[in-house]
DNA sequence: CCCCAAATACAGAGATTTCCTGATACACTT
DNA sequence: AAGTGTATCAGGAAATCTCTGTATTTGGGG
């Protein structure tokens, strides 16, 4: 039986690429295609693939919270991570959230058939580039400052704080959400009075630091 | 005789999807990758491709200022651009470095093959996004020109934007600078105006981008 | 099993900001 | 002298933010 595989990007280009050369592999389909992060979750509901390759940059919602649901959720499905940053603490989040393999975008080929496998294996792969980078992380301690949004916010804190980030109002937030202005607008009190920061601009600059959003807009 | 195309993009799997997507085509062949601006010019000396398919965002040199220098020195070779960016004034440089295509990332399988068979054709592509982005600017009888070089930013509006992107409300803006709430808002509408940017959080990141301020908070 | 703390969702009301149309003064160009 | 761009400010309606409370749910400890 096939490993069956859900990729979730919100590059067409990148789909498409991952497509063609996870087909070249005869013991591996791809079930299924998401553009972000609540699709993703969602055609993991629906479809239960062996895989979720994701990328961890993406509007709406990114992979590092969808990531943290799906492990969550439907533990029986592997993530892989695809990401341009080899950050450490976007590594270190995505470890925590529970990911299979993190690989760079800039080195695909060589790395995510080995991931897929490692992965259904149960076990955990990381690109050689970033082995190196954790090396020592990993040798001073394995429990890293947790002053960072993962450990601080709640999840739909960290979401509601993306939405702001990417410059979406109150309104646009509390209608993309489904719940009323009122939620919104407390829930951004709550992380502001969490972060101890008052404005839209500097929780933007936290946002880009933590790698909630990006400097793209 | 088959279409010549160099690929230019650091992700090696968006190089790898492109690939696949162009050489389903019969009369187009792809001669050469390029991770960056630098290696995209130097290959296209040497290579002379018909089109080269250029991300905007690489590390080294941008994929904005290869454009140029390739239009200017080798003016045979046509460049199709590839963004993530929707935003008015990218497109603008764009199109005014001499670019054929701009395919937004998101929607490339669409509009690549026709954005390449129109830049062998001497015609200029866009996204259908796109197109309608930029319609209300032609309309408003505005050229592209006029309103590119008004999205300079005068010195106080760029020291507006400072206060505004280091998180200074209006009224802190007012005291700051020794004017009227009324004159930092007009201000402020102005320099979103001249941006395309309305909200704080994006307005920070172009902040951020221009080196006007720093992540710090 | 119950209770508590935290997370989530929502409301009312006053303060603040945004959004719109104008308007004036000044410098610089043509 | 006329035109253009910059910088300043006003008034008023609409939207948002801020603050204070409250209800419901949820996930552990005791």
């Amino acid at each position: 039986m096939s490993i069956r595989i859900l990729l979730a990007d919100d590059h067409e280009i990148v789909r498409y690429g991952l497509r063609c050369l996870i087909e070249e592999q005869p013991d591996m389909e791809v079930v299924g295609d998401a553009v972000n992060g609540r699709m993703a979750i969602n055609l993991t509901y629906e479809l239960r693939p062996d895989v979720v390759v994701m990328d961890i940059s993406m509007p709406d919602m990114n992979g590092i919270e969808a990531t943290r649901r799906i492990r969550k959720e439907i533990p029986d499905t592997k993530v892989i991570v695809l990401s341009m940053h080899h950050k450490r603490q976007f590594v270190i989040d995505m470890l925590k959230a529970g990911v299979s393999g993190y690989i760079l975008k800039t080195k695909v080929h060589d790395d995510l058939i080995r991931a897929i496998k490692a992965a259904v294996a149960n076990e955990v792969y990381l690109s050689s580039k970033i082995t190196g980078i954790m090396a020592h992380d990993f040798a001073s301690s394995m429990s890293i400052s947790d002053k960072s949004a993962s450990a601080v916010l709640t999840p739909r804190e960290r979401e509601v704080l993306q939405l702001i980030s990417e410059g979406k109002s109150t309104k646009e937030s509390a209608l993309h959400l489904n719940v009323s202005i009122k939620t919104i607008e407390s829930t951004r009190r709550q992380i502001m009075q969490k972060l101890d920061i008052h404005n839209v601009a500097d929780l933007t600059k936290y946002a880009i630091n933590e790698g909630i959003t990006s400097l793209d807009f």
